[in-house]
DNA sequence: ACCTGAACACCGTTCAAGT
DNA sequence: ACCTGAACACCGTTCAAGT
């Protein structure tokens, strides 16, 4: 009986706007649990008890569905990130904070990670609020490293530039470590990026 | 006349065993111009005057198909690393010109670049050769590390770490550049590289 | 802002029966 | 080592007609 009020009560949600948030939430957990090649539209309205064409009234198309996922994927990298800086005692270790999270976010939401970046600018052009999303999370890093700069304790170069790098950098180590080019072994990339810190603190000193 | 000869060779050779590296090419043709999205296997047999089902002879699915693309696309990237290697004038600038010559061959080969990164670890399953391919071209940068070791330019750490890392810093430069988060300009990696490769050496230094 | 139901074109893959 | 031809299950997407 509580089972069946629950759904009377998420299909009256449907009804007030909410579908286009669940289906959001819905296609993150099934590309968490399967992949994305498991998820299919028709699927996704089966699961949340709704007809196949229902979310054609919340997005053009499956790919616009995809670039709301990779908002909200940006919204979460921004949000760990964020706390990864809270986090660090000194100022010196807030980069490498942020590092760390970094990396573990993507080694935690591997599918997730690949559609924020998979197709980007193709993306971008269905949703622009997708751009601001991912420059937000940018931002983050462009914040520690201005910082860091003011703080005379890292190089005095265009702070843009010095992020991309730093960003390109656990970029590559989160991305390698997704596909498995690092091995087999789910921590990886945080192995890597461990081993790598030193080196990134280097480059920026 | 000649066109019909021509056919008529290919055919043959198609009895001869050549069906399969006509496959990987095709493939990689289709892919250049309109994306790894737009690779079918029946679009793939009908432009080789080829059944359907005639790869299955070849290949055990789209996915073992996929997999040599990416064993080709590593054994092109070692070339191109090899010949970068080669065409540096002092030691000192082989690493510097081996990023380059990486960026560039993602560059230009965004969607073979690609399907060589993503899920290597499922595509080795289905052919253990790719891993052997995509070391050897891996090795090829462990090597240049290795001899600015011997001569004193860079640190003295274990090499493999140290190529791990570069590694991941042109990757993530290669990704970002080909995914167009640097931005819409075709060169958008090369030049990140260009302002990165000062960072690169401090950070072997 | 949803529903049902039907339809379209396009997939990867399999199989039977040939040469 | 290829071929033809038929079939299967599964897609994204569209449309007409409803509430």
């Amino acid at each position: 009986v509580a089972k069946q009020r629950a759904v009377r009560k998420k299909r009256e949600r449907y009804h007030h706007g909410n579908l286009r948030r669940a289906l959001v939430d819905e296609a993150v957990r099934t590309m968490r649990k399967s992949g994305v090649g498991a998820l299919t539209l028709r699927g996704a309205g089966a699961a949340l008890g709704v007809s196949r064409t229902a979310l054609y009234r919340h997005f053009a198309d499956k790919d616009a569905l995809l670039a709301a996922v990779a908002r909200d994927g940006f919204v979460g990298l921004k949000g760990a990130l964020d706390a990864a800086r809270g986090r660090a005692a000194a100022l010196a270790d807030q980069l490498t904070e942020m590092g760390f999270a970094y990396v573990r976010f993507a080694a935690e939401n591997p599918a997730h990670y690949r559609v924020m970046f998979g197709g980007f600018l193709d993306r971008c052009a269905r949703d622009p609020d997708l751009l601001a999303d991912a420059g937000a999370a940018f931002q983050a890093l462009v914040g520690a490293i201005v910082d860091l700069q003011r703080e005379q304790r890292i190089r005095q170069d265009d702070p843009q530039q010095l992020a991309r790098f730093v960003w390109a950098a656990v970029h590559g180590i989160a991305m390698l470590a997704i596909d498995g080019q690092l091995g087999p072994e789910p921590d990886a990339g945080v192995t890597l990026f461990r081993d790598s810190a030193d080196r990134i603190r280097a480059a920026l000193a």
